[in-house]
DNA sequence: CGAGGCCTTGACCCAGCTCAAATAAGGTGG
DNA sequence: CCACCTTATTTGAGCTGGGTCAAGGCCTCG
């Protein structure tokens, strides 16, 4: 745990660039660096499981981690996936409390870890700090409330046509994109069969006139396929973040 | 806004009693009450609407009331129902965001009412608030993720009977309660049509031989209902507040 | 070139939706 | 207390989106 063990000054550095670190002093970011870890970790590796201790927050420089949770009778269910400038894990947790979901790398991965202890510390001494990851809560908490409407009220392409949207570059016009991770993740992702999605996929073709070649999607027109898929959500196109 | 106008002082009493404010000092309590409103509503009353301006945060005292969202092509769903002890509105919004959701009372309630930006205050004075208001979040979005668990993975049926153990005052054994509110919100609330939520009651009835008297319902087993309803979720019986 | 994993397709099935109607339940004026 | 109206809730019938099961394709890597 010496200073010069593990090169430590870029971790600062890395984790100052997630702007949920922005407006903090530089000797704070520098003492959550002294017990940060870098973690690179390639497609497939368990970061941690359901219900078993955990007591770090994970910052997502590169790749892509699946947050998941496992049914008694044995489903999985993703319900996330996130990637660049994501982070995961509960500040609002007690000591050793374990979490509901474990994630997990679906593309090769740069995190940094941190225990969840210092942040939930600076909190308690740094009111504005605190009142930031409130904010941030409440952007989450949202998200999961539009998750919550989608499963309700949208259909299987359109839920699928959501996704492709928030993955989309631009906000009209046409674009190109390329679907990371595979389609059975991202059909759990989307709460249906991957049979389903293939399906879905085919529709949204037909409907929006768009095209596929293996992991690349072509959109001709944004606004299309935002009309199609946009009408069952409470949002208008360009969704909140 | 005299001191003696209002009567402050059971109003003080009253916000004291929710948890949230528990640790606070009491004259931080009296200065929030300062600028409480007490809010008796009857069933059918709009608190707010889907962006509309609201910088109010409620606490429920007594009652039910329904927080709901409206998609662009007409569909309401109910994305919770709160009762007493539960509050609602965001700390974590600036000044006048309005909120994506709606609320409206569905039985008659008696709500305080605060400003958001009172507590956003508090907070960033007072650490250890912040982070019990972080804590109370985090919950919370654990919650949204059990519903989106959920609707991903139970039946109809088991919905119901989920939302049954949770009204339930016993853990098991035999118990009676009672349906708060309509079956058109409960239908809404459980993401299905009311015929739908008709039909999952009867099979209910057959599957865990509980019965059903108008809005009374008789379980003379409640963990043959758990065992029926949580197999197809990741929390065993007695769930998480 | 072959094996295995991923993805798509086809055929069939079922939970839950829709539409339509019949019944309860609650509230009102007489 | 009753007849009447209005609003809930249940029932029936038929339809359909999405799930399930079982084959193929196809692409990748050894």
């Amino acid at each position: 745990m010496e200073g010069m063990q593990t090169a430590p000054m870029p971790l600062a550095a890395r984790l100052g660039a997630f702007s949920l670190f922005s407006g903090l002093k530089p000797e704070t970011i520098a003492a959550f660096a002294r017990h940060a870890q870098a973690v690179m970790a390639a497609k497939g590796t368990t970061l941690f499981l359901p219900e078993t201790a955990n007591e770090k927050l994970f910052f997502i420089e590169t790749g892509w981690v699946k947050i998941f949770r496992q049914t008694l009778d044995g489903a999985e269910i993703v319900t996330d996936t996130l990637t660049s400038s994501h982070w995961f894990g509960e500040i609002g947790l007690a000591g050793s409390e374990p979490l509901p979901y474990g994630a997990e790398v679906i593309e090769d991965a740069a995190l940094i870890s941190l225990p969840r202890f210092l942040l939930a510390e600076e909190v308690l001494r740094n009111g504005p700090f605190g009142l930031k990851i409130l904010q941030e809560l409440t952007r989450q908490k949202a998200q999961k409330d539009m998750e919550v409407e989608h499963l309700a009220a949208q259909t299987a392409p359109q839920r699928l046509g959501c996704l492709i949207l928030k993955l989309c570059p631009a906000r009209q016009g046409e674009a190109s994109l390329t679907l990371p991770y595979d389609k059975l993740t991202l059909a759990s992702r989307l709460g249906m069969q991957p049979e389903t999605l293939s399906r879905a996929l085919s529709k949204l073709k037909d409907a929006t006139s768009l095209s596929i070649k293996g992991h690349t999607i072509h959109i001709p027109d944004i606004k299309a396929l935002a009309d199609y898929t946009c009408g069952a959500c409470s949002s208008r196109f360009p969704c909140p973040p």
